[in-house]
Parts: structure tokens; sequence; C-alpha cells
RNA sequence: GGAUCCUUAGCUCAGUUGGUUAGAGCGUUACAUUGACAUUGUAAAGGCCAGUGGUUCGAGUCCACUAGGGUCCACCA
């Protein structure tokens, strides 16, 4: 052996290996109990993060069991994810001068389509580089065709039963991605705005002043409210306002929403850019057409207002005011503004026909799952979060407005306006009125639509009988950041199609941020690459740093001593393997031994006593995995590896060895590695071959016994 | 405004159902060693466990409140 161990010339020698004998397949243990999960599909055309690489939780539960004998599968894949990557390949257009809209729907698709599959690869060669002993032979994409088949029958299945329906609603756009999202996908940022206090005449005489933060959607007004308990105010009800600028007349109403302390205590009312307003105008039977189109422009004004831009308009309208002289003051004023979570524009409520998803029938059978403790979430914290999303839960617009993704199966009929939804194909005829003037949707699914079927639509289109042998699967693993994004909504989705939990346990890790504990992100310029910690320390090292000292769903800042303490713990984990080999008697007749056979071998009375130690260790480890309790596993083997296998028991042996305690020393070091294996994949293997009387590989190692 | 997590050694973090002198890694100090060890070993220093009050024979751990930080949720114009 060499004098220090050397990750780069071993690890992707190992990795192939164990690919090409087939290890990480589930029928290397054809008799097993199944035990299954579904990787997380990373986004097929972008390089890992470190939140993928915390899935080396997920490894490390595969590995155990599959050295407990278990039918272990871990099944790959790979997201198209819609928004995201439309917005990427977008920003590369825009590099070259172009845009979506130079091209027509099919094009686009095509153009998305060869990029992402020019980029495919790299993130599957990420997750081999970090050990990852997935399955390869099952990878799936969200995009293949049985996927999609699917993801078409869940969706017809709902329409069916009544849960799928199209409404005409105010929806959070972004004007600049040109899409909707769901309210999940909005982000509200808090920024020091200005409160504008602006001067309505009032047909009758005098004027009135409203407070309102978008003074330039008052031409989109429909009325003036107070609060009819307001004092200053309720003589005015029913009297008539004079829009300023549009010179359109509205009413004064009564609405005990008015908080009369905030403001003026009389507020505009906007119904179709404003998610109160539209609420208030329903009751109030009230209404006026969008005066913000999809484009981010003014329309429908019919002044020098109409073809500006939101902003520029706001501008434009204060300075209006101001000759008017009806801007009373404006205010320094505290704000939520809602935000693209992509392009962190502001997002503008508009009115738009799209597809819902009722939930609340969902939900009751989500929060039924868990309360009832057919789903365990892990750690149980994450339940209550889990709950309150459930039991606040809101309908999901699950139509988006962008060409990568899957495409709405739905047929507009242009004569009697019904809607087709198919699972086959488009309807050659309308089944009302038989017309075949039919028009497909052109939008796509919320790319979490389909997520949130990964895990039976995988194991429906993998192998012949999958689904019947490994769903429900038995562990969801993630980050808890998609906890309600993801996790909720595979098990609404999951329990509707398929009748069944679709994982029967929810492991959630944390955030790994940056060394000063700050999230990572693009914009920041704080992110770091996985691949090349892994490159410096090694795939062995970064696994153990990930998963040593930090409790599971805990974030954790990346600590650069902390990986190099555990590169200096591969090395010494190999150099312990050195001295054995060095020390190895001439002609070793004795095989290694299993943990029972050691109790029986070893009659030395230290060594008697090492093999009790090394039992209770196992006891130890494994109960920690079993209970999602890594960091303790981890620090257990570090500990007793180091300061009791080799401070200790090693330094005595060394005086004293001769073969029988020596087999006793190897074999308590072999048990070691394999208990070390799940955690240091690469490292372990490449000593356990070394070993006399070594197995075939320590993957496939017997977690007790010998094999 | 609501929820939730966190505050433990200089730094990054563990501390599992409350139980004798509170742990690890890195860093610091002293000594030793070329040993299987691109090092390692031995030893040491370093902590009113954020604060206050409570429950208890006993609290870092449970409860309440306070202060600071993080995250998530929320339609106050």
């Amino acid at each position: 052996m060499d004098k220090a161990y050397d990750h780069a010339i071993v690890e992707d020698r190992i990795y192939k290996t164990w690919e090409e004998k087939g290890y990480f397949k589930p029928e290397i243990n054809p008799d097993g109990a199944p035990y299954s999960i579904i990787l997380p599909p990373p986004n097929a055309n972008a390089p890992l993060h470190f939140g993928h690489a915390m899935y080396v939780v997920e490894d490390i539960l595969i590995r155990f069991n599959r050295m407990k004998g278990l039918a272990a599968l871990w099944v790959p894949g790979a997201d198209h994810a819609g928004t995201e990557t439309q917005f990427v390949f977008e920003k590369k257009l825009k590099e070259q001068g172009k845009s979506r809209l130079d091209y027509d729907r099919d094009t686009l698709y095509q153009m998305i389509w060869d990029y992402v599959h020019e980029n495919r690869g790299g993130m599957e060669n990420q997750l081999r580089r970090l050990g990852f002993s997935l399955d390869w032979s099952r990878m799936k994409f969200t995009l293949d065709p049985d996927i999609v088949k699917i993801v078409y029958s869940t969706f017809k299945k709902m329409f069916d039963d009544g849960l799928v329906y199209r409404a005409n609603r105010l929806v959070n756009y972004c004007t600049f991605d040109g899409t909707s999202f769901s309210d999940l996908e909005v982000v509200n940022m808090e920024k020091e705005g200005l409160l504008y206090f602006i001067k309505f005449p009032i047909k009758e005489g005098g004027f009135i002043t409203i407070a309102t933060t978008r003074p330039e959607t008052l031409v989109g007004d429909v009325a003036v409210m107070v609060n009819p308990e307001d004092a200053r105010y309720k003589d005015l009800i029913g009297k008539t306002v004079i829009l300023p600028i549009v010179e359109r007349e509205i009413p004064i109403i009564g609405d005990d929403y008015v908080k009369m302390e905030f403001g003026t205590g009389a507020v505009k009312v906007t119904p179709a850019h404003d998610f109160n307003d539209y609420e208030i105008a329903k009751k109030h039977n009230l209404s006026y057409p969008p005066i913000i189109g999809f484009d981010g422009r003014m329309k429908n004004t019919n002044t020098e207002l109409d073809g500006l831009y939101v902003k520029q308009a706001r501008v434009k309208i204060f300075e209006l005011l101001k000759e008017k002289d009806l801007l009373e003051k404006e205010e320094k004023h505290h704000m939520v503004i809602p935000t693209c979570y992509k392009c962190k524009n502001v997002l503008e409520p508009l009115p738009k026909e799209q597809w819902y998803i009722k939930m609340e029938p969902l939900a009751a059978k989500g929060i039924e799952a868990v309360k009832n403790g057919k789903i365990k979430i892990h750690p149980d914290t994450f339940e209550k979060v889990y709950m309150q999303f459930l039991e606040n839960i809101r309908d999901w617009n699950i139509s988006r407005q962008n060409v990568w993704g899957i495409r709405i199966p739905a047929w507009f009929c242009e004569k009697c306006s019904n809607w087709e939804i198919k699972d086959d194909g488009a309807p050659e005829k309308c089944s009302k009125c038989g017309s075949k003037d039919l028009v497909q949707d052109i939008d796509t699914f919320d790319t979490w639509f389909s997520s949130s079927q990964w895990p039976f639509a995988t194991l429906m289109t993998t192998h012949a009988r999958d689904y019947e042998k490994f769903y429900p699967t038995t562990v969801m693993e993630t980050g808890y950041d998609i906890l309600r994004w993801w996790v909720a909504r595979m098990i609404m989705v999951g329990l509707y199609a398929t009748d069944k939990i679709p994982f029967e346990n929810v492991v959630l890790h944390g955030l790994v941020n940056d060394p000063l504990g700050k999230k990572m992100s693009k914009s920041k310029g704080n992110v770091v690459n996985p691949m090349e910690l892994v490159d410096q320390y090694g795939a062995d090292a970064v696994r153990f740093a990930l998963i040593y000292g930090t409790a599971l769903g805990h974030d954790q800042a990346l600590s650069y001593p902390k990986l190099e303490a555990m590169r200096k713990f591969s090395n010494k984990l190999w150099n312990m393997g050195r001295f054995i080999e060095m020390n190895k008697p001439e002609n070793l007749k004795l095989k290694t031994q299993n943990l029972e056979e050691l109790k029986e071998f070893a009659t030395n009375k230290t060594d008697k006593e090492w093999v009790e130690k090394v039992a209770s260790l196992i006891k130890e480890v494994t109960e920690n995995i079993e209970n999602y309790q890594f960091h303790f596993a981890a620090e257990s083997l570090y500990e007793f590896s180091w300061h009791q296998f080799a401070d200790i028991y090693i330094e005595d042996v060394k005086n004293r060895v001769d073969e029988n305690s020596y087999v006793v020393l190897v074999s308590i070091y072999s048990i070691l590695l394999k208990l070390l294996h799940p955690f240091m994949p690469f490292i372990t293997e490449e000593i356990y071959q070394k070993l006399p009387h070594h197995g075939e590989s320590i993957m496939i190692a017997s977690w007790l016994n010998n094999g």
C-alpha cells in the first residue's frame, strides 16, 4: 500500500467496477425485502449544488440496507425544471440579442430541447463522483413519453372527478417571464416604498383624499371605499367621485373592510389589479377591465398613459396629479411586494383564465396520512409546517405560460366552449357538439404538478413489476425547503392517484450554507461547487463532513477545517490498513472471522474485550442509522476508529502480535470498514480489497456476517 | 401580524427519554515521535450552556417570559 491515500486514483475506478458488476441493482439481493428511495430529480441541464450533495443521506440508507440483505433500489432521475430551464435559456437568448418572442412555440420548444440535451449527462456524472449507488438502468426523465402519459391520466382523472376546474381569476403574473405562478412561488419582498395621498374631486363638491401605494392604477378604479362607521366619511357614501385624468365617475361605497386608522381611512378599489379589491368589487358588483396588459404596459385608459410600462406610468401620473394640484403628500411606507422567485421583478396581479386543482379533499387525506402515522416525518418538528400548509391550503393554479414543459392536454371547442380533456392524444371532435373546431390550450403544467407524481410515475415505468414490488417507497429524503412545494404535494397527489401513500418516511436534511453561515446564492456570488471539494478532499471526506456534527434537518455552514479533518481521517483509516498489511504473518492460514465467530475465536483477554466493544459499536451504529441519526453514527465511528481502535488497540497489539491476535485485529478492522462503508464508500472498498481473505466487494458484503 | 428553529469553548457544531467532574473537530500551549500516519501521539489551557423566573431530589435538556439571530407563512391599501 502507498504511504498516503490518494482518492484521485481510486474513486473513479471503483465506481466503474461497481456499476459494471451491477451492484447498484436491487436484483443483487433477489430474495431481500424491498427497500426503495426515489432520488429527488436534479435539474437535467444544471450542475449539482450542495443541496444535491446532501443526498448522501440517501446513499447511506441504501448502502446500509443493501448490506443488510434488502433489495435496495435507488432510482435516479432528471427534471426538466420548466420555469427554471426556460429562464436560463431565455437569458442565453438575450445574450444573443434575441427573445422568446422571436420564435413560435414549436421552434422555441425544440431549441430548449436541444439545449437541454446538449447539457445532459453532466449532473449524472457528478452524482457518480459522489459515490451514489443509484440504479442507472432505471434512470427516468420527467419528459419521458411514458411519464408524460401518466401525468396526463392523473389530470384526466382529476378532471373527471371534478377536482380540476378552469377559472378566470387574478393570478400572480410575471410580465418579464411571461407566465403566472402559484401562491407558493411568490416571493414577498419587504421594501421601503411611498404611500401617496391623492385628492379625488367629489362631484357634489369638495374632495376626498385616499392613500395608495399604486397611484398608476387609479385609472382602473371602480370605487372609493370608506368604513361606514367612520364619522368623517359616512355622509359621503353614495356620492360620486370624478377620477382624475380619466374623468370617469365612480361611487363612494361603504365596507367595514376598510381600516379607519390606516392612511386617510379612504381607499380606492382596483378590481383588476389587486387581490383584495377583486373580492370587494365582486361583493359590490363592480367591475372594470384591466388597465395593465400581460406585457406589463398600460392599456384601456384612452390617455397618454397607454403603452407606458407600469413604472413609467407611475412617474407620469405623479406629474399629472401634481399639475392639477391633486397630490396632497407622500409618506415613506414599509411595504411587502410580491416578486418573481426567478427574475426578482415585481409580480402583477392580472386576471387570467387558468386551470386549478381543488385542494381541500386532497389535503384532507394528506393530513390524515401523517396524523395516523402511516407517513412519518423526520425530524418530527416539520410535521407542524406540513400541517400548517395543508390546513390552510388554497387551490393550486397549475397553468404556466411556459413553452418548456408538459403541455396541458385540454382542447377548447370554438363552437360550444366545451373543454375536452384527453390522456391519449388529441380528440377528433367535441364530445358535446361534435364540432371539429378544437384548439389545444397553449399552456404547460406547473413543473411541480408532474413532480408530485414522481414516486409512482417512475416505478410504473422503470422495470416490469417495480411498482408492485417497491411502491410505496420506503423513504423520501430531501431538503426541508421543499417540504410544501414538493413533499406535501407528492403525498396528496400520490394518495389520490394510487390510493396508497407514496412513501412511508419523509426524511428532511438541512441546508448547506457558505462558511460564514450565509445562504449560498448566485447573486451573492458565494456559491461553492461541491465537485471542487470532491477533487480536493475526496468524495468520502466530503460525504463524511456533511454528515458529521450536524443534526438531521439543521443547517450547516460549510467548514473547510472539517473537510480537512475528514480528509485526514481517510488517511488515518488508510494507514491503519497499511499497518495491518505490513504486519501480516507469513503464510497466514487462519481466515478473517465475523462477529459471532470472533467471540469464540478471541482467546486473549484484551482481544475478547475488543470484540465486545465492536459488538456494541455495531449495535449503536445500526440503531442510529435506522433512527435517521446519522451524525451520531458518524461520530461514534470516527471516535472508535481513531481514538479507540488505532490509538489504543493497535498500539497494544503492536507489541504482542501473533497469528491469532492478528486475525482478531483484521476482523475487527474489517467490521469497522463495513460500518463505515455507507458513509465512506470508496476508501472502505479500496482497503477491503487489500485485506486477507476479503470478499468480492464490501458493497455487497453482509452488514454483520462475512460475505 | 402568525408559525418555527436557533443562541453551548476563540471558530464550526454535537449533546438522543432531565441523572455523577458539559463533548468533538479546528485553533491555542507544552512535550514527544519519523513511527503504519504529506504526520501522529501524550498532556494542558479554554464554557455563570443568551437572560430572568418556574417545575423537580436534580435542568444545557421541561415550562413561561425577555433579548438577539435565522427561516417560512400572511391580501392591510
